[in-house]
DNA sequence: CGACTTCTCCAAGGTTGCCTTATGCTCGCA
DNA sequence: TGCGAGCATAAGGCAACCTTGGAGAAGTCG
């Protein structure tokens, strides 16, 4: 088998016309240099060098050898290249998956910064619900997952914490969660709301992640709410609450980008809030240009 | 520094999924497989696989990698078998410079066995005198060098032995010398000739070597030859003495390929030969086809 | 003509790297 | 829940590699 040590050895070889020229070269010892090519030899089974006392020259499988070793080692030198450049953050693509509204508030943020620090590297963003977008994660069809989780309000799923228990999770933000009323609703003037103010109002739930914790809540809180319409759009919430179809909960973060018309939005208490993460896969953590997204991310949300 | 053996690795990995899938397509143990790839991974600063747990998928880097390692393989594999080819004697140059009365009769059938042998071979033929041809060997302007050596007559010499002493010095045959005189001449019908016979006769030479062991020879046989002529063309030789100029010695191996048109060829007691041999670098001696070639030669001269 | 330089090979020694065996762990499956 | 497959790790043995030191040969210069 002719490895790759061999070829640049005998390349020196070739080039300077010596051993010792050849060792000065690569930086080592012209012992060594004679060992490899003797190696060589044995490996290949016919002679590749003529030792005529004066000159060190190829023979013709010498010189065949040393053809081809110009395309090997430039090829190896492009791969090393490419490589070197997706771990300097000179290239490198992160392929993201977000939940709809983190990727109307965080992601820009921190692309933008991503692309002015990197230039080189590409992201490209897909929205996909968390259930969905962690599998993308796994199945290697993405980089990068942000998701969002919430605290576990009375231990009652001890799967919940194991959900992502051999991902990276990577915590960017804490987002609270408000109380939507209609405008005309007796509490739209009120400074901050309690849960069970709410509990005989119609509710209008979010995605089934957040339904389940806000049946979660309001059970720990004493009632069962009366779910009437459910969807994760939050313009469609508004909506819906502002045509006082019923009453939502829904993340702070959502406010940023949808405007509440025709609704209230008032602090609930006991204050609830939801955990936005990043999710990769530990390896990946370790890819340059997917550690300086996670880093952009980081820094965009800390803001 | 990224070595072949990597990229076989690498590639069974990306092919198989699986450590221990390349660990059998490679004929080894699955620990030297994780060894290389981890090993792999810190040269190149960069992670490459992706461990899923179910799954062994490649990074970005890793893809590339890949994608590089295809085109360097397949170099080096074409390379290893030209360098077979020419070890397995189905491919192979072997430039042969031969003396002109050698490559007339030795070289003409050794060429034709080495053809119908080893048809990949390609063998050049080149004439040139001794000092000359020796020289175009040393320089690495052919494997193969014909030459012809006269024995040490009386010692003169120390340097003649030595003249070679750096090559393979491989005996073919030995060629007697014969005497050339006219037809009319008085000793024309004889069985055979003394030397000093042809003492007082004028003399025609040949190349200088052969100039100078002739009047070795006949100064060890008590006279010095008076030397009118000197030529190394064989039919020019036979056309002075037929024309009563002089009388000559001549290697027996020239008459098969040269008429002795106007004169007669008696055998010289004592008897004098000339050795003719077949010369080459000891590295080149290695190389299949030259060592090929030497063998034909060999055999050709033998029968 | 002799000393010096340069180049090569050879031998010995120490270090490194590689492969193997053995073991533990996780995961998927029956 | 036991079982098989796959990967990681540790330890040991072995080969490969590089270095140092020295000898020999050849060219060069004073």
């Amino acid at each position: 088998m002719i490895e790759a040590r061999h070829l640049r050895v005998l390349r020196a070889v070739a080039l300077t016309g010596s051993f010792s020229a050849a060792a000065r070269e690569l930086g080592c010892t012209q012992p060594a240099v004679s060992q490899q090519m003797k190696a060589l030899e044995q490996s290949t089974g016919t002679p590749l060098l003529v030792r005529t006392g004066r000159e060190m020259r190829l023979t013709q499988a010498g010189t065949a050898l040393v053809r081809h070793a110009s395309g090997i080692l430039a090829g190896l030198t492009a791969a090393e290249e490419e490589i070197a450049a997706i771990a300097g953050l000179r290239a490198g693509r992160v392929r993201l998956v977000s939940f709809p509204s983190g990727s109307s508030t965080l992601v820009p943020g921190a692309l933008a910064q991503m692309r002015a620090a990197h230039p080189g590297t590409e992201i490209s963003l897909v929205e996909a619900e968390p259930p969905r977008s962690v599998e993308m994660l796994r199945d290697g069809e993405c980089e990068i997952t942000l998701a969002f989780r919430y605290p576990d309000v009375r231990g009652s799923d001890p799967a919940a914490g194991a959900e992502w228990e051999d991902l990276v999770v990577r915590p960017l933000l804490t987002d609270r969660l408000i109380g939507v009323v209609p405008e005309g609703h007796r509490l739209a003037g009120a400074e901050r709301i309690g849960i069970t103010d709410l509990a005989e109002e119609p509710w209008i739930a979010g995605c089934p992640r957040c339904r389940r914790h806000l049946v979660e809540v309001c059970e720990s809180a004493g009632f069962t709410p009366r779910i009437d319409f459910a969807t994760d759009d939050y313009p469609a919430v508004f909506g819906l609450v502002g045509a006082g179809l019923g009453v939502a909960v829904m993340p702070e973060l959502a406010l940023e980008s949808v405007r509440p018309k025709g609704a209230r939005v008032v602090p609930v208490e006991p204050a609830v809030h939801r955990e936005i993460v990043a999710l990769t896969l530990p390896d990946l953590a370790r890819v340059p240009a997917v550690d300086a997204m996670l880093d952009k991310l980081a820094g965009t949300a800390g803001r």
